[in-house]
RNA sequence: GCCGGGAUGGCGAAAUUGGUAGACGCGCAGGUUUUAGGAACCUGUGCCGCAAGGCUUGGAGGUUCGAUUCCUCUUCCCGGCACCA
């Protein structure tokens, strides 16, 4: 008899069998509860898996191989989001070209991934940069630039001036560098976005709609960052009282107007540029200095709160038309163009930057609101500066309002007197689509110099711009060998005159393709509605087949890391939600249910090649099998929390599969038609109903713990199962250990496979107990333990009578008389005395 | 600073509705078996105490017959955002 369950063996068996007999090929076209179980597809930014990756993919797979067991007929594919800056610096590490490291980890991620037991469709896997994948990812450019939404805008790029590169924002880590640590510098490029903004008041609405972990939802609502405010209006003067122009800016407390006493505009606010002409040229100087100061600023460290705010006086006032009071206008860089209007109104006895401000240039400090402590004396001292909730004050007809109140009536009274305009403002941005990279799909435009001169475009607000004619999509990423960003924020591509001249689609003249690649984003933004359309006919003539997309989208069920609950999620759903309005779709919401799952700690703190504690999921499935693995990882903690990896409770996993493993193979030799114990199958009752409960809430870890209670009472009960009973224990447990149940399924006299059965059905006949422990106590204090029949236990005077021949009782009740009792049924007895 | 999430034995954790705190596992201790190691199996294991008993869910209060669970304050840890006007 075989003690030890040899996992290689066993593993190496199923893996051949499942891939020969396409056990987990989803039957697209006739598929008839259709369940779309995916998981975030991994970047391969490493040679292949760590066990923080394998814990995500196994947890979502759990829930897939449930759902199937429950007669869903579950897609669950996989792919590699390789395009992209992740892949491409893993690359440039190991010094290899992009294009050759793709192969190695494609490979050895598909290696691992076919190891690992989850029931992928392996006839359906996406890797972004394949041509027939990208085409689409550039096919979806080329429509957000026809429908208006992909426009050219100056922007301010990372430059890392010693690798002379540009930098993506993840790869700035406070301010620096995070290759070679050098301070980081902004450096202005004309690049293509998304008007994502257009859609925040959208993207913030349909929150309600969805099923997501909550701490997600709410992440996403911060992002967008919805804020009611007004724009006011201040005239522009100069010292002799002659107009100059105006300046505009936005508030969220119009209500403490009458404590204004000075405006501050940003550095780069374009108000500069008609003041530089109208005041004295010192003036000009001493501003023109400060901005470009400013700018050499490292861009972290000009936001960093708490510096020391510095300023430039205009000499220029702005007129208060609330109080006819001269404010004088400064540019500071505590101001920054991109919030706001980039011109703040100071108040600096209610906001603690207004007062550092004012504090340096010396200026008056008003109070306008008393607070809960009903200071009423002068603000003085940056603690003293009073944000908090209170009354308006020195406000003239604001003078005892609630701030609440006072902030609704401020803005009624300036819009009513032309002053201001209600806004509201978002802190979501524009998508930033642009790359100067070479890893990722060349932007399908073309720039003809020729039509912009004459003001000719495909569209008229973008004139000398084309898209690339679909018929020559994909645009190809071209093998070159200067794939290294170059100087100056030119992309590796700009050096390419056989990839870039191209004739004008308008006019025919030469014209030049975009040389930007786009951002890794925008292939992951679209990803899940390619899967189920593999394969379809439609497959090379559309992104995703309208009919098969209409069966298996929405994804049923999306599942995957918190990091990204904001960037990829948005951008999703913000695709998805075009991609409708243009017809496409008829749904707006990707991913109606996601969940998050927790991360895999190891030594403290997070798995990551940084940290130097990843571990590799292969020298544990050679050493203790995939299922010991996937089974510990699951053990850990529930799937929303993550779990803290340990070498010796993976032991223990190992210890566990062989006991199951004994316990199954013993049942099937001693004969397996013997009568269980009444204890025995109440336990598999209770056991198949928890596991099935706790298996649909993530809690994967008592599902197990429950499981091992079970195979304990199995030892304590002969250690065998007749064979019924093996099957239902089996069948609840193969979701868990695929590899293991699939053998002892075989073994057993199961067809195949054991992952097509249904979930077994609990009876509730077994669930009820006999005799139920009924808790006594004494003043809440647990004083005695009686076994009563479930009929008496209900029945408060049995419990009474009961309960008062307990020794243990007696003594704490003392002889007294309880003054009240409390009694609940079936549960507990408490006497208060 | 703001927004989230946490804190329970030596360790990972459990407690689904306010009702027996510590399930399950690791580790540890003792034992059986074994030439030995390993494996397997059995017993014990929150803390203090010989015991009776007392104490115990980061800390301090509160509500309640009863609080890991609800409320207030507070400390520390993790994640995200951040001169957002």
């Amino acid at each position: 008899m075989s003690f030890v369950y040899p996992h290689s063996e066993i593993e190496a068996k199923w893996q051949k069998a499942w891939s020969d007999k396409k056990a987990d090929v989803t039957d697209i076209a006739n598929a008839k509860k259709p369940f779309y179980n995916l998981m975030m597809f991994p970047y391969p930014s490493a040679e292949g898996l760590h066990v923080g990756n394998m814990y995500a993919f196994t947890g979502t797979d759990i829930y897939g191989r449930f759902k199937r067991l429950q007669g869903f007929d579950v897609f669950e594919p996989i792919g590699l989001d390789g395009f992209g800056i992740h892949s491409e610096n893993y690359a440039f590490k190991v010094g290899k070209h992009p294009v050759e490291q793709a192969k190695r980890s494609e490979k050895n991620f598909y290696r691992q991934l076919s190891l690992i037991g989850c029931m992928y469709d392996w006839s359906r896997t996406v890797q972004t940069y394949d041509p027939g994948y990208y085409r689409w990812t550039q096919w979806l450019f080329v429509q957000m630039f026809r429908h208006g939404l992909a426009y050219r805008a100056k922007a301010e790029v990372n430059w890392c001036p010693s690798c002379k590169t540009v930098l993506a924002d993840e790869q700035v880590i406070d301010g620096k560098c995070e290759r070679c640590g050098n301070l980081v510098e902004k450096k202005a490029l004309e690049q293509w976005f998304f008007r994502i903004t257009a859609y925040a008041g959208k993207l913030l609405e349909n929150i309600n709609s969805l099923k997501w972990s909550e701490k997600v939802l709410i992440a996403q609502q911060n992002w967008i960052g919805k804020k009611e405010g007004i724009n006011i209006t201040y005239p522009v003067v100069d010292e002799k009282g002659t107009n100059i122009g105006e300046v505009v800016c936005f508030t969220t407390r119009p209500d403490t107007n009458y404590g204004a006493t000075f405006v501050v505009i940003a550095p780069e606010h374009p108000f500069i540029s008609i003041l530089q002409r109208v005041i004295k040229k010192e003036k000009v100087d001493a501003i023109v200095q400060y901005t470009t100061q400013a700018k050499k600023v490292s861009p972290q460290d000009r936001i960093a709160q708490g510096r020391k705010k510095t300023g430039v006086d205009t000499g220029l006032l702005c007129i208060n038309q609330l109080t006819g009071h001269k404010m004088p206008l400064y540019v500071s860089d505590f101001v920054v163009m991109g919030v706001g209007t980039g011109a703040v109104v100071g108040v600096p006895g209610h906001d603690l930057r207004d007062f550092e401000f004012a504090q340096s240039m010396g200026l008056p400090v008003l109070r306008v609101v008393v607070g809960s402590d009903g200071n009423k004396d002068p603000i003085t001292k940056p603690e003293e500066v009073q944000e908090e909730d209170g009354v308006m004050i020195n406000s003239g007809f604001l003078d005892g309002v609630p701030i609440k109140d006072a902030i609704e009536k401020m803005k009624d009274y300036l819009v009513q007197k032309g002053w201001a305009k209600r806004v509201t403002t978002y802190h979501l941005r524009d998508w930033l689509i642009s790359r100067q990279r070479y890893w990722g799909p060349p932007i399908p435009m073309i720039h003809c110099a020729t039509c912009e001169a004459s003001g000719k475009g495909e569209r008229s607000d973008t004139p000398g711009w084309y898209t690339v004619p679909d018929a020559q999509l994909p645009v190809a990423l071209p093998y070159i060998e200067d794939y290294k960003p170059g100087d100056d924020g030119i992309a590796p591509l700009a050096k390419h005159k056989e990839f870039y001249e191209t004739p004008c689609p308008g006019c025919g003249a030469a014209a030049t393709r975009e040389t930007d690649v786009s951002d890794t984003f925008l292939d992951s933004s679209w990803y899940f509605l390619r899967y189920p359309s593999l394969g379809s006919a439609s497959e090379n003539t559309a992104p995703f087949d309208p009919e098969v997309t209409k069966k298996w989208l929405p994804v049923t069920m999306y599942t995957g890391g918190a990091e990204h609950s904001v960037l990829h999620l948005m951008y999703s759903r913000f695709v998805t939600i075009v991609l409708k309005e243009w017809g496409y779709l008829d749904f707006e919401e990707p991913f109606p249910n996601f969940f998050a799952h927790g991360l895999v700690i190891k030594e403290g703190a997070k798995m990551s090649k940084s940290k130097g504690n990843v571990v590799n999921p292969d020298e544990y499935i050679k050493l203790y099998g995939t299922d010991a693995l996937r089974l510990y990882l699951m053990f850990m903690g529930p799937f929303s929390e993550g779990g803290d990896f340990r070498d010796s409770g993976m032991e223990g996993m190992h210890r566990w599969v062989n006991r199951v493993w004994r316990m199954a193979t013993s049942s099937l030799e001693v004969g397996t038609d013997t009568v269980a114990s009444d204890i025995l199958v109440k336990n598999l009752h209770k056991t198949i109903k928890k596991v099935g409960e706790d298996t649909a809430r993530r809690h994967y870890n008592t599902a197990i713990a429950a499981m091992m209670e079970f195979t304990n009472c199995v030892a304590d009960n002969n250690g065998t199962l007749p064979l019924p009973m093996l099957k239902d224990f089996l069948v609840i447990l193969a979701p868990f250990a695929p590899y293991l149940t699939e053998e002892l399924w075989e073994r057993a006299g199961g067809t195949f496979s054991i992952h097509k059965q249904v979930w077994p059905k609990y009876d509730d006949k077994y669930l009820t107990e006999q005799s139920v422990p009924v808790v006594i106590q004494v003043n809440g204090k647990l004083r005695d333990t009686v076994y009563i029949d479930i009929e008496s236990a209900s029945n408060q005077e049995k419990v009474e009578a009961i309960s008062l021949t307990s020794e243990k009782a007696q003594k704490f009740l003392g002889g007294e008389k309880p003054r009240k009792i409390i009694f609940v049924p079936g549960k507990l007895i408490n006497y208060v005395v």
